[in-house]
DNA sequence: AACTATTTATAAGA
DNA sequence: TTCTTATAAATAGTT
């Protein structure tokens, strides 16, 4: 998308990089979110830049989840989040 | 995108819902994978349908943190996640 | 931070 | 349900 093709592959100027992920990390927040609401589903999206800077996006039950992750509720698994009695 | 435009609302048509969530989180987890190598950053993409099918991407260091999550080394707080000692 | 030429994603249809 | 296609949306390079 855009005025040319790219290769999807490390962006290697600084300031190139930091102006992608400022474009992206929007559409992707924002597609997460209609997601969401479109198809009823439950979404969570978090990213940190590599200047450490976090954008993140959580539908209310996702963000329910991952307490319960933390409070050792759930564990990541092969099968990816599963109540911890399934694990 | 597509033959029309549509309003961000519930699906409320069962087979359109999941013709949608398959096209769609097909479409999320490509950009959330491009956006990781592009701009070198971590990020982590994590679906329920309603059906309770899961979808996920995780680039590697992300992965990393949320077994750390598990593992009580970082929680969820109002900054997002964040290593317990800061909390 | 805006613009715009293009590419990409996708809604509806086959 | 997998493929096609018209169209909307995202975005790469530019200003």
């Amino acid at each position: 998308m855009g005025r040319g093709k790219i290769e999807i592959k490390r962006i290697e100027n600084p300031t190139s990089r930091q102006v992608t992920i400022s474009k992206r990390c929007g559409g992707l927040l924002k597609k997460a979110h209609e997601l969401a609401v479109l198809c009823d589903a439950e979404a969570a999206l978090i990213i940190f830049s590599s200047t450490g800077k976090l954008f993140k996006f959580a539908s209310s039950g996702m963000e329910l989840y991952l307490i319960w992750l933390f409070m050792g509720e759930c564990v990541w698994s092969s099968q990816g989040f599963v109540p911890s009695h399934e694990a």
